[in-house]
DNA sequence: AAATGTGGAATTTTT
DNA sequence: TTCCACATTT
């Protein structure tokens, strides 16, 4: 046996082994999926299978793709760099700026992200007066992203009523626009590289004999559009090797569709070859209880290919549960257990605090700031989507390609140079008036007066930023933008623009690390011939290309070792020695939201898998019994997911201020304690909760769809079959489950 | 053009 | 409650 496959199970040698063949990798998590797939492609490279240039391995985050093709190039001496790994959508971006005329596409078309998205369609709506109140601007940028994902362009979607008519409409003026002005959302990455490959025969077939090997990473993931995508790519002889796992699907709203695992088998069978299915169920990361909790959780789901979690590790520790009276007492618990776990010298670094949404971290922040205890919250404003450096790459992709009517706005008069909105309206309307760019409109100097000059300089300002910009390598043309531009002055003068400015030098250095990369993706060799194949881009227009798909990292300071606070969707791929899984109350986790969504629960409870299988060694499991919630105090039962863990995995505890003394001698009961101050209790009664069936003595049958308060207090919202919706109070009601 | 006020909404998120 | 977008003021 070779050391490439070493210490594989079996399955994961199965997998990696496989020959010339499709085939469906059902990886639990923590099964050791990304190492299947790079070693994978390792020995297809190492055994003379493929070359590294028939190679194309494709994943959502460019956090995965990275991690793949570092992983690669400690496992093969052969370069790396022939090969296609990357998302989606640089894939396609690669792709369509390989053959943007046949894309129809200018060469230099830039892409927008959500929100410069969202500014196009806000244009859109001025420039065509339509109607704000009744087609909101983020419904209708829903609605092209649909569309587009599920492959349809204005005339191909079915439009029932009028206001689905009108949506179409306003899909089409926005396509328009964005042909006009020569940019891309990213569902046009994907649809416009799929219209590529299925519209011209030479093409698709120049990429299907060139990519022997499709692999496919976090494939429960993928759109019905990434879906049509790989069907196109995979031809007769491709072998597609795509790796995911029903259970961690939980972007559905988002468009991802688990179905796309079923219809696998089905779609991408040779004729004479079925599907191979393998599955990976062997878990490396958690000890047995938790992997019995998660398994026990995930059988009341109903749709699921099925897979269950195993370990040769021992079952370790009981999960803890804590039933808090408040969501401030829930975040002291979360305190005091941390701080212990600290004292037993876990790293805080290793200790996860997920939540189901995010305004759920302000109250465990508060705790934690309050204990001194470090943290680190993911999620929120992320490098590139700074003002400043969006600022600064406004004014670049000005200089590319000046037809970028929202990059224009973005910077005309910023730092304001007495560009007012009088002399812009006028300069839209011209623009209009003549169906061109407001750029050409512009340089036509078609508007008069004292406005026209200040736009006159404008225009002057950035063609002079191009003269000298281009004459410069990527990082200095970029530093000079910024000082010419007025940006750097501007900053400098505010008051707090110290950040902004180490902002801005923070853009140079990522344009120096990004033209270091891809010199020596150039000069490595299959590097060159893969070039020459494509038509090269100019290092700006690529950068600009890079800054739209990799927003960056969210947080800057990786620093000291310090607690990370998530939501649970951002934990997805990660592991922790400890996690805690807050806020479990119905309503909040299952969300309420997902009751009325078709299939919600059973993703919530997906969800609630994720949560659980990040943890290692040691998983907390708290709730609270009231919460301030949108600046009311709410009450909620426990989750229901609690209630579907079987219950010799959990430890319930309660606070104490003695040492324990009525501790269940249980087969827990030799285990050392949670933390001091709190002891095992034993679980809370079975409280009525939402979805449950009941029955009622004047009102019949119905279904409990809410609840609040507590005590004598507590009352639920039941709705009757023949009664319809009422709230009772749970003291007075003789209520019976049904 | 910045500053201040008001109303409404408030899962989850990558590219 | 808190954040955001938008409107009005200064």
């Amino acid at each position: 046996m070779t050391p490439l496959l070493a210490n594989l199970n079996p399955e994961q040698l199965a997998a990696v082994t496989l020959p010339h063949v499709s085939a469906l990798i059902l990886a639990g998590a923590g099964s050791g999926k990304t190492r299947v797939l790079t070693t994978r492609i390792a020995w297809l490279i190492a055994t003379g299978q493929a070359s590294p240039l028939a190679i194309l391995a494709v994943t959502f985050t460019n956090k995965a793709a990275r991690e793949m093709a570092t992983r690669l190039s400690t496992l093969t001496h052969a370069n790396t760099r022939g090969m296609w790994i990357g998302t989606f959508h640089g894939l396609c971006n690669r792709m369509l700026r390989a053959h943007y005329r046949d894309a129809e596409l200018p060469q230099l078309f830039q892409i927008m992200d959500t929100a410069d998205q969202l500014a196009l369609i806000k244009r859109l709506y001025r420039a065509h007066a339509l109607d704000e109140e009744r087609y909101p601007p983020r419904q209708l940028q829903w609605f092209i992203a649909d569309s587009k994902e599920a492959g349809l362009r204005p005339n191909a979607v079915e439009a029932g009523d009028d206001f689905a008519r009108a949506q179409v409409e306003h899909y089409a003026l926005y396509e328009a626009m964005c042909r006009r002005e020569g940019v891309v959302d990213f569902a046009e990455l994907l649809l416009r590289s799929y219209e590529l490959l299925s519209g011209h025969d030479a093409i698709r077939e120049h990429y299907r004999r060139r990519f022997s090997h499709l692999l496919v990473d976090e494939f429960q993931d993928t759109n019905v559009l990434q879906y049509k995508w790989l069907r196109l790519l995979a031809g007769e002889r491709t072998a597609v090797f795509a790796v995911g796992d029903d259970d961690q699907s939980i972007y559905a709203f988002r468009g991802a569709n688990v179905a796309n695992m079923q219809h696998f088998e089905r779609d991408f069978a040779a004729p004479d070859q079925p599907v191979r299915l393998i599955k990976l169920e062997q878990n490396y990361r958690s000890h047995g209880t938790i992997l019995d909790a998660a398994n026990a959780l995930i059988r009341h789901n109903r749709s699921r290919l099925g897979k269950n979690l195993w370990t040769s590790e021992g079952k370790g520790e009981p999960a803890r549960v804590f039933a808090a009276p408040s969501d401030v007492d829930e975040a002291a618990f979360v305190v005091d257990i941390v701080r212990n776990l600290a004292d037993e010298g876990v790293p805080l670094s290793e200790i996860a605090l997920l939540y189901r949404s995010n305004a759920q971290s302000r109250v465990l922040e508060h705790a934690l700031f309050g204990a001194g205890l470090p943290y680190r919250v993911y999620g929120g404003m992320r490098f590139f989507e700074r003002q400043e450096v969006k600022h600064a790459l406004a004014y670049l992709r000005l200089v590319a390609a000046p037809g970028d009517d929202g990059a224009l706005l973005r910077v005309v008069n910023f730092p304001p140079r007495g560009i007012g909105a009088r002399s812009l309206e006028q300069l839209q309307d011209h623009a209009r008036g003549a169906g061109t760019t407001l750029w050409q409109a512009a340089c036509g100097g078609v508007v008069g007066g004292r406005s026209g000059s200040s736009i006159g300089a404008f225009v002057r300002l950035v063609e002079k930023l191009r003269q000298e910009a281009g004459a410069l390598p990527l990082p200095q043309a970029i530093e000079h933008v910024i000082e010419h531009s007025g940006l750097a002055a501007h900053y400098a003068n505010e008051k707090e623009g110290q950040d902004r400015l180490e902002n801005l030098q923070e853009l140079v250095n990522a344009a120096e690390n990004f033209l270091r990369e891809s010199l020596v993706a150039a000069s490595a060799p299959g590097g060159a011939a893969d070039a020459a194949d494509e038509g090269a881009t100019d290092p700006l227009t690529a950068f600009l290309a890079h800054a739209a798909l990799e927003a960056g990292e969210t947080q800057a300071a990786e620093g000291a070792s310090a607690l990370q606070l998530m939501t649970v969707h951002s934990a997805k791929g990660l592991e922790f020695h400890t996690v805690f899984i807050t806020g479990l109350e119905e309503g909040l986790f299952p969300h309420e939201n997902s009751l009325n969504e078709f299939a919600g629960v059973e993703e919530e409870r997906r969800l609630m898998y994720v949560a659980i299988t990040r943890a290692r060694r040691r998983l907390y499991l708290s709730y609270a019994q009231t919460r301030m919630l949108h600046g009311q105090t709410r009450y909620h039962v426990a989750s229901r997911f609690l209630d579907e863990l079987p219950k010799e995995l959990l430890q319930w505890l309660s606070p104490q201020r003695r040492r324990a003394v009525d501790v269940d001698e249980s087969e827990w009961g030799a285990l050392p304690a949670a933390a001091p101050g709190y002891a095992q209790a034993t679980p809370p009664a079975p409280a009525w909760r939402v979805g449950q069936n009941v029955r009622h003595a004047k009102f019949g049958v119905g279904v409990i769809v809410g609840a609040e308060g507590r005590g004598s207090d507590a009352r639920v919202q039941v709705n009757f079959r023949d009664a319809g919706v009422k709230w009772l109070a749970l003291e007075y009601a003789k209520l019976e489950a049904a």
